[in-house]
DNA sequence: GCTTTAAAAAGTAAGAT
DNA sequence: ATCTTACTTTACAAAGC
C-alpha cells in the first residue's frame, strides 16, 4: 500500500497493487502429462484449456503452465512476490524430478491495481468533459477512462474509488492516479468526502 | 480506371445486398419494440455509417442491428434496456453490448449519458400512470440527481422506485413487483433506491 | 472470437434462510 | 427481509480451436 500526499494539491491517493499478470519462460518444453501424473494438486484438462493450472499456496498465485515450456503467472501482489512465486514454482517442479534447465524469464504484462481519492466524483459531469471515456450505469457502474499516457484504462467510481489496469510498471499505476486525480480537478468533477463519512472508512 | 470502377461497384453492391437485409431485421425488431418511425429511422442511419466502415464484417447482421436500434433509442430518448431489444434476436445481451460499444468508439455517434426520466416515461406509459404521477418521479430524480444520489445506479432502478413513491404520494398506489416487473429490475433494487430515496431525501410518504 | 487465471471497484441478481 | 454467492466492466499472456 503507498499514500501519496502532495503538498502542492490537496491530494492524497492511498493506492494498492492488487494483481499482477506475468508470463514465465522456459526454454525448453515440457510433458505436462507427467507432471500431472507425479504433481499432486494440479489441474490438466487439456479439453478444456491447453494450460495446467498449478496453485502456489505461499505466495499465492496462480500458474498456467503450457508444454512449450511458457507460463502465465497471475495473483502476485507485488513485483517481488511474484519473482518468489517464480522461484518457488521452480523448485516444486524440481521437486517432482521435473528437469528445468536454465533460468527463466519473467516478464509482467499486466498490473492491476485500486486507488482511493477520498473525494466524490461527478461521474455525469467527467463523462461529459473527459475524452475517450464510457460510463454507461445501466451495464456498469464505473466510468471507464482510457488514458493516453501512461497507457492504462481506470474504472473510476463516484466514490472516489478506482481501478487501474493495464500498466506494465508500478510506476505507470501511480502516474496515472496522480494524473486523473489532476484531471478531474481541473474539469471541476470533484467535491470533498463529509468528514463523517470519512470516517466511516 | 475501370477495374478500380469495378471493384468499387463490387463493394458497393455488397453494402446494398447487406442494407436490405438489414432494414428488414430492422424493421422486424423496431416493431416487436414498438419503437416510433424516427428511432427505427435513426438506427438506419446508425447501421448505414456501420456497414461502410466495415464495422459489421465477422459480426452477425442482427446484433449490428440491435446495437444501432439501443443507440437510436438512447439519442431519441426511448428508453429499451439492452435486454429488451437482445430478446428479440439470436445474440445474448452481452453480443449486443459488445456491437454497441464498437459502435460507439468507431462511429462519431454521440449518445448521452441514460437519463432515468425517460424510464419514467416507459414504466409510466406501460402502467397508465398519469401525467402527475410521471411528474412527480421526474421531480424526485431531478433531486436525485442533485445531491448526488444517482451516480452508477441503474436508470431504470432509480426510475422505478421514484415511480413507487410518485404514485404513492399522488393517491394511485403500484405495488413494487407491478413496477419491478415493467422496469425489468428486482424488487429488491426498487426496495433500496426506495429506501435511498426516502432517506437522503427526506421524502414524507403518506402513512396508510 | 472462445477457453482459463487473478483481482479490485459498486451495482444488480438469484436462491436460500 | 437479509445473507451468500455470482455476475457485469477493465487489461493481459499462454496454445488451440
Amino acid at each position: 500500500m503507498v499514500i501519496i500526499a502532495d503538498s502542492n494539491v490537496q491530494y492524497k491517493a492511498v493506492i494498492n497493487i492488487e494483481n499482477i499478470v506475468a508470463t514465465v519462460t522456459l526454454d525448453q518444453n515440457l510433458d505436462l502429462y507427467a507432471m500431472e501424473r507425479s504433481i499432486p494438486n494440479i489441474e490438466y484438462d487439456p479439453d478444456q484449456f491447453p494450460g495446467l493450472i498449478f496453485r502456489l499456496e505461499q505466495p499465492k498465485v496462480t500458474s498456467l503452465i503450457f508444454k512449450s515450456g511458457k507460463m502465465v503467472v497471475t495473483g502476485a501482489k507485488s513485483t517481488d512476490e511474484l519473482i518468489k512465486a517464480v522461484k518457488r514454482i521452480i523448485r516444486t517442479l524440481r521437486r517432482y524430478s521435473i528437469r528445468i534447465i536454465g533460468k527463466p524469464k519473467i516478464q509482467i504484462q499486466n498490473i492491476v491495481a485500486s486507488a482511493n481519492l477520498h473525494v466524490h466524483v461527478n461521474l455525469d459531469k467527467a463523462a461529459f468533459l473527459l475524452e475517450n471515456n464510457m460510463y454507461e450505469p445501466e451495464q456498469f457502474p464505473g466510468l471507464i477512462f482510457r488514458m493516453d499516457e501512461p497507457k492504462v484504462v481506470l474504472l473510476i467510481f463516484s466514490s472516489g474509488k478506482m481501478v487501474i489496469t493495464g500498466a506494465k510498471r508500478e510506476d505507470e499505476v501511480y502516474k496515472a492516479v496522480k494524473r486523473i486525480f489532476e484531471k478531474l480537478n481541473e474539469l471541476e468533477c470533484i467535491s470533498a468526502v463529509e468528514e463523517e463519512e470519512e470516517l466511516e472508512l | 480506371r475501370w477495374r478500380k470502377w469495378q471493384i468499387r461497384a463490387r463493394i458497393q453492391s455488397s453494402i446494398d445486398r447487406n442494407l436490405a437485409q438489414a432494414m428488414n431485421e430492422l424493421e422486424r425488431i423496431g416493431n416487436l419494440l414498438n419503437l416510433p418511425k424516427s428511432v427505427k429511422d435513426e438506427a438506419a442511419l446508425i447501421y448505414r455509417k456501420a456497414v461502410e466502415k466495415g464495422l459489421v464484417r465477422g459480426r452477425s447482421i442482427e446484433s449490428v442491428v440491435a446495437a444501432a436500434i439501443y443507440a437510436a433509442c438512447r439519442r431519441m430518448k426511448i428508453a429499451r434496456t439492452l435486454d429488451e431489444i437482445s430478446q428479440f434476436t439470436k445474440a445474448n445481451r452481452k453480443e449486443v453490448a459488445r456491437c454497441y460499444r464498437l459502435l460507439l468508439r468507431e462511429l462519431d455517434v454521440e449518445v448521452p449519458v441514460s437519463d432515468s426520466k425517460d424510464y419514467v416515461t416507459r414504466i409510466g406509459s406501460l402502467l397508465r400512470l398519469s401525467g402527475a404521477v410521471m411528474k412527480t418521479a421526474a421531480e424526485i430524480l431531478d433531486k436525485a440527481k442533485n445531491v448526488g444520489l444517482t451516480a452508477g445506479k441503474d436508470p431504470a432502478g432509480l426510475a422505478a422506485a421514484a415511480i413507487y413513491i410518485a404514485a404513492l404520494q399522488n393517491d394511485d398506489r403500484r405495488t413494487q413487483k407491478e413496477i419491478a416487473q415493467v422496469a425489468g429490475v428486482t424488487e429488491v433494487t426498487v426496495r433500496n433506491r426506495y429506501k435511498e430515496l426516502i432517506n437522503e431525501l427526506k421524502i414524507q410518504i403518506p402513512t396508510q
